[in-house]
RNA sequence: GAUCUGGUAGCUCAGUUGGUAGAGCAUCUCCCUUUUAAGGAGAGGGUCCUGGGUUCGAGCCCCAGCCAGAUCACCA
């Protein structure tokens, strides 16, 4: 492994460390009592503290050094003064070791006072310090003025995404984004245990992957010798603890689709459903726009929420429209009781691209995403889609076309997805039968497994029940103004990196035909390597560089030779 | 999958018809006892993403590829 200069610098500080008889690895625990927050908070001059952390800066100015500690909460400025620090005679714990040998990154505990400068910051005089544990990897080292601006910034998404770690350290604003993702879960938690359901949890490796359709991963049981999926929704599972007799349940689940990848698609991700038995989708409609309120108020402390240049107030209650009243509103095209060559001939006179594999469905779909879905901005429900798209959802109580379902619309996105669940098993069974139909003719969004066991809880009776799916990761991108998924996601897939090779074979192969005592015609020894031009060059470059070879003029002929 | 943009020091980035690879920060050495991204002086540090081609000569031009981002397409 090749080296930068300064980890070997680190490497070498390391091995001086030990000599000194000082761990960089120390096993104890450092009974810190403070963090950088509680000081802030609770500023009390002389206060006597014992703190850890990152060191994250330097100014050493002699025999008096500041530098900022951080920890979980934030950065603390300490002040290191070689008299407070080496009260013998002894002057080697601040020469050496602290100016030395410890470094921006190591992790260290002070013990020491409060104190404040002439410039009024609230500072840790450092006592005593030790080394917890000595990085030898240089962090990246963004820094930041008062006003709050960054230089040399930690910015390229690529190793942002990939060394996440290094990231938190070093842009603070990230880890804000997961400290709100959490809360955002527990709020949710909250406010469904508050109401009396139950969190459980359903099968992640299903044999037949059901609840949605999408493209599942697969993977092989060994000692069944079965193959297994990776779910790709929780649905049926939850609405089984329902026949069961569950009154609400609930789930955060990773669920996984084996498909493309962009800023707002990971193949894993975070959706939570939640199933209420005697319900309907206008009780879910209110449950759900009081529970994005809730949810608001507790990451962000208001209901409003930025998303790019929109402003978006999930104060309850939203705006309710059908699926028909939006299309109206948005092309004055009425879908009510039109034929599927009707909507077909409206659709192509939109300028949507339409092809005869499309039925009603599919075709109110492409002219409700084409046309409307774009204009709702604030929290909207879209409510009353068309049957052939919902098989797990119950017909429409006043419409068989219909189903009783909605879709929660903010900036133009769907984040949450609800019916009257499907409870008639024969109906449900001749909607899978459907779906397998269309599966076989090549339609690749039909779901293609019956799920048998499925259908056998729902002919032992489900109550009436409304379901919801949030996704978690795009209400998360909403709460926190982030356009791409992997801003919300700790570590989101990546191709894998690849591997370095060590590319000194030309270089071996050169040194091989020079290796004997003589000097060599130069012309001639490129000829028999057979390199191309550019690689010749390189590996001489690399040979002379490492004092391997010589290379000079004799005569009017270029020689070379082992050094 | 398509198009565009990018990949140069530990980090952020310059780099001129194609002619000896640069800056700031970081690092190292020396000097400095309350500083606010900012003390002073000096030094070291490079697989210019990879492979091929053109050329006397490529970070730069051409071809192929890898990785990332953006836009689009696809997508319960």
């Amino acid at each position: 492994m090749q080296l930068s200069e300064q980890e070997i610098v680190r490497r070498e500080k390391l091995a001086t460390l030990r000599e000194k008889g000082i761990n960089p690895y120390p096993a104890d625990l450092f009974p810190l009592d403070h963090t950088s927050a509680d000081i802030k908070a609770n500023f009390e001059e002389g206060k006597k503290v014992v703190i850890a952390g990152r060191l994250m800066s330097r100014r050493i100015q002699g025999k008096a050094s500041f530098a900022e500690l951080q920890d979980s909460k934030g950065k603390i400025q300490v002040y290191f003064n070689r008299d407070e620090i080496c009260t013998g005679e002894d002057k080697s714990k601040y020469n050496d070791i602290y100016k030395k040998l410890l470094d921006i990154g190591d992790f260290i505990g002070i013990e020491g006072e409060l104190f404040k400068t002439q410039v009024g910051e609230m500072t840790v005089m450092v006592k005593d310090f030790s080394l917890l544990s000595k990085s030898i990897r240089p962090l990246p080292l963004p820094k930041t003025d008062k006003e709050g601006n960054t230089y040399d910034g930690f910015t390229d998404p690529e190793h942002r995404y990939r060394q996440r770690y290094a990231d938190l350290a070093v842009n603070p604003k990230v880890k804000e984004i997961f400290v709100k993702r959490t809360k955002l879960f527990s709020a949710m938690r909250n406010f469904f245990n508050e109401a009396g359901y139950f969190e459980v949890e359903t099968p992640i490796l299903q044999s037949i992957p059901g609840g949605a359709a999408a493209r599942p991963f697969i993977t092989h049981h060994n000692a069944l010798d079965i193959p297994l999926y990776l779910r790709i929704a929780n649905e049926l599972y939850l609405k089984r603890l329902i026949v069961g007799g569950f009154d609400g349940v609930y789930e955060f689940s990773k669920n996984f689709r084996n498909e493309g990848m962009d800023r707002t698609h990971n193949p894993e991700f975070t959706a939570m459903e939640i199933y209420v038995a005697y319900k309907d989708y206008n009780w879910m409609m209110e449950f759900t726009e009081k529970l994005l309120e809730h949810c608001a108020i507790a990451v962000n402390g208001t209901t409003e929420a930025t998303f790019g240049k929109h402003k978006v107030d999930f104060k309850a209650p939203y705006k309710r429209v059908t699926m028909t009243d939006a299309i109206i509103e948005f092309t004055g095209f009425d879908i009510t009781g039109k034929s599927e060559a009707e909507l077909f001939e409206a659709a192509k006179g939109m300028g949507i691209e339409v092809d005869d594999t499309m039925g009603k469905g599919k075709l109110i779909d492409e002219i409700f995403g084409e046309k409307c879905e774009g204009n709702y901005i604030q929290p909207t429900f879209i409510t009353d889609y068309p049957k052939e798209m919902s098989p797990l959802c119950k017909e429409h109580r006043e419409n068989p076309e219909l189903t009783e379902r909605f879709e929660l619309m903010v900036c133009g996105k769907e984040i949450a997805n609800a019916y009257s669940e499907l409870n008639d098993p024969i109906d449900q069974r001749e909607r899978f039968e459907e779906q397998l139909r269309l599966a076989e003719k090549g339609d690749d969004e039909a779901t293609e497994f019956i799920d048998q066991d499925f259908l056998r809880a729902l002919e032992y009776g489900m109550p009436p029940t409304s379901g919801l799916g949030i996704g978690m990761d795009r209400l998360i991108m909403f709460l926190t103004n982030n356009q791409s998924i992997q801003e919300v996601l700790f570590f989101p897939q990546m191709k894998p990196e690849k591997k370095q090779v060590e590319l000194t074979e030309e270089e071996k192969a050169v040194y091989q035909l020079l290796k004997d005592d003589e000097n060599h015609d130069m012309n001639l020894i490129k000829e028999k390597s057979g390199l191309s031009n550019k690689k010749w060059d390189k590996a001489l470059k690399s040979l002379r560089k490492h004092k391997m070879i010589d290379v000079f003029k004799e005569g009017n002929e270029m020689k070379i030779s082992v050094a």
